[in-house]
DNA sequence: GCGATCAGGT
DNA sequence: CACACCTGATCGC
C-alpha cells in the first residue's frame, strides 16, 4: 500500500483503490458526499450504511467486497505502469457493524489491516476468523500487520462483551423504578443494546437518526422513539455528561447513567473499587458535585456506572492474536491524541522473519500430525494447536522501541477534523 | 455562503 | 486516561 496503489482508511487523492474497513469517524477523515477519488471497497453493510452517513455520495464509486470469498484487482504500478495484480479478502472484525478487516495478498507479500477490531478468545465469530486467516494465508509469511493498537498495552484488562452486556442488565433489573441511559455513538454497541432489549423485554429509545440506522440495519422491533414506551434510553454520547445526569435527576426523576466503554479498563482499577463485586470490573460513581447555581438538592447523588464493554481487542486479546499471525512487521494504526505506543514494544518477540517462519512451520507440523494421526486411525484434534510464548527470537536491533511522539503529530494531521453531517431526511 | 480545518469539549 | 464523536471559530475560496 501507499505506493499510490491502494489506501486502507485514507481519502486523499492518488490512490487506484481505496478500502474502508468501518463508518467511524476517525477512519472516515476526507470522505464525504463529494468525494470521488476513486472505487471504494467495502462490506455490504457499510455500503449501506454510506448513503446515510455521506449524503449525496456517488454510489456508483462503490465495490462491496463479500465477507470470506477472494477478491482480485488489478491495478497499475505508478512508478513502473506495468500491471500489478492484488487478490484481497474481508474477514469480518466484530467492532461495529460493516466493520471488516483485509487480508492483501499480492506480488509483494502479504498485508492484514485489522481496521478496528474485537478478538474475544472464545467467541465463534473469532474462531471462525482464526481459521479464515490461516486458510488464506496458506503456507506464506504474513509481511506486514497494521494493527488495532487502540488497547496495546498489558494494563488493559477486560472481559467479554458478553459478560460486560450481563452487568448491565444486572445494574437495570437492580434499579427497576429508575429511568436508565446508556451514551453510544452513532454506530457501534447495537449488540448490547438488543441484548438488554431481548434480555429484559422491553424496547429502548434512540433519537431518531439513530433509529434510522438501526432500521438499516434490520432492527425493527427492539428499538423506538417514543419516550413514554420504555425507561432505557441510549443517547448521544455527546450529550451526557454528570450535569446532565444531574439535570436529568432533577428534573426527570430519578435517572441512572451507565457508560459502556473499553477505556478506563486497566488492571489497576480492577479492585479495590466500591463497585459490590470485588471481581467484578464495575464502577459505580456517586456525582454529587454541585456546582452551584441550583445548588443545594442533597438528595440528588446521582449514580453513574461504568462498565468495560469495549469494541477494540484487550491486551491479552492482541497477543493472542498476533501469537496466531506472527508477522515479520508490525504497524500500529492508531491515531490517537497524546500518544502512540508502537506494537513492537510489547510484541517485537512475535515478529520478524524468524517468528514468520515458525508459524508456517507449527501449520506444517499440524498438517503432518493430522496426516499421520489419519494413518495411525487416531481422532484428529479438532482445535488448532495455539502456540504458546515461544520467545527464543533475539531481537536484533528493531529501531521502534518504546514510545514514539514523533509519529503522533503525522498520525494526528490524518485523522483529524472531519464533521458528518447528519442526513436532513428523516426516518421511512 | 460553502467546505475544510482547527480548538476545545464530553 | 482517550473512544468517537460533537459544537463553534477560523481559513480559503
Amino acid at each position: 500500500m501507499e505506493s499510490g496503489m491502494i489506501s486502507v482508511d485514507r481519502w486523499t487523492a492518488g490512490s487506484q483503490a481505496y478500502f474502508l474497513t468501518h463508518l467511524h469517524a476517525d477512519h472516515t477523515a476526507g470522505l464525504s458526499g463529494a468525494w470521488r477519488h476513486g472505487p471504494l471497497f467495502c462490506s455490504r453493510l457499510t455500503a449501506k450504511l454510506i448513503p446515510c452517513k455521506f449524503p449525496g455520495f456517488d454510489l456508483s464509486l462503490l465495490r462491496i467486497v463479500d465477507i470470506g470469498s477472494w477478491h482480485s484487482l488489478s491495478l497499475t504500478s505508478p512508478s513502473s505502469g506495468s500491471r500489478v495484480d492484488f487478490a484481497f479478502k474481508a474477514i469480518d472484525a466484530q467492532h461495529c457493524p460493516g466493520s471488516v478487516m483485509y487480508l492483501f495478498r499480492g506480488e509483494s507479500g502479504c498485508t492484514l489491516h485489522t481496521g478496528d477490531f474485537r478478538w474475544e478468545t472464545s467467541s465463534l465469530s473469532t474462531e471462525n476468523g482464526r481459521a479464515v486467516l490461516l486458510d488464506a494465508l496458506k503456507d506464506q509469511t504474513l509481511d506486514t500487520l497494521y494493527l488495532d493498537n487502540t488497547y496495546c498495552n498489558p494494563d488493559y484488562s477486560f472481559p467479554p462483551r458478553e459478560v460486560a452486556a450481563k452487568q448491565i442488565v444486572e445494574i437495570i433489573t437492580s434499579h427497576p423504578n429508575d429511568d436508565i441511559v446508556i451514551p453510544i455513538y452513532s454506530l457501534g454497541k447495537e449488540d448490547l443494546l438488543l441484548y438488554i432489549s431481548q434480555a429484559l423485554n422491553m424496547k429502548i429509545w434512540v433519537w431518531p437518526e439513530r433509529l434510522q440506522i438501526m432500521h438499516l440495519l434490520g432492527f425493527h422491533e427492539n428499538f423506538t422513539t417514543q419516550t413514554s414506551l420504555t425507561r432505557v434510553r441510549a443517547i448521544p454520547h455527546y450529550s451526557f455528561s454528570s450535569d446532565t445526569l444531574k439535570e436529568l435527576n432533577e428534573f426527570h426523576g430519578p435517572t441512572i447513567g451507565i457508560m459502556p466503554s473499553g477505556m478506563p479498563w486497566s488492571v489497576a482499577w480492577k479492585d479495590g473499587n466500591m463497585s459490590g463485586g470485588s471481581a467484578s470490573h464495575v464502577k459505580k460513581k456517586e456525582c454529587s458535585r454541585n456546582t452551584g447555581s441550583l445548588g443545594r438538592n442533597l438528595e440528588s447523588a446521582t449514580k453513574y456506572y461504568e462498565v468495560p464493554y469495549s469494541t477494540h481487542s484487550c491486551y491479552s486479546e492482541i497477543q493472542e492474536f498476533i501469537e496466531l499471525l506472527r508477522p515479520v512487521n508490525i504497524k500500529g494504526i492508531v491515531s490517537s491524541r497524546s500518544c502512540y505506543i508502537d506494537p513492537r514494544y510489547y510484541f517485537g518477540h512475535l515478529c520478524g522473519p524468524e517468528q514468520a517462519l515458525w508459524r508456517v512451520q507449527q501449520k506444517l507440523d499440524y498438517e503432518e500430525g493430522l496426516r499421520r494421526a489419519e494413518v495411525a486411525d487416531i481422532k484428529p484434534v479438532t482445535e488448532y494447536v495455539t502456540p504458546v510464548a515461544g520467545r527464543k527470537r533475539k531481537n536484533d536491533h528493531i529501531e521502534f522501541f518504546g514510545i514514539r511522539i514523533s509519529r503522533v503529530s503525522l498520525l494526528r494531521r490524518l485523522s483529524r477534523g472531519v464533521r458528518i453531517t447528519e442526513s436532513e431526511s428523516l426516518p421511512e
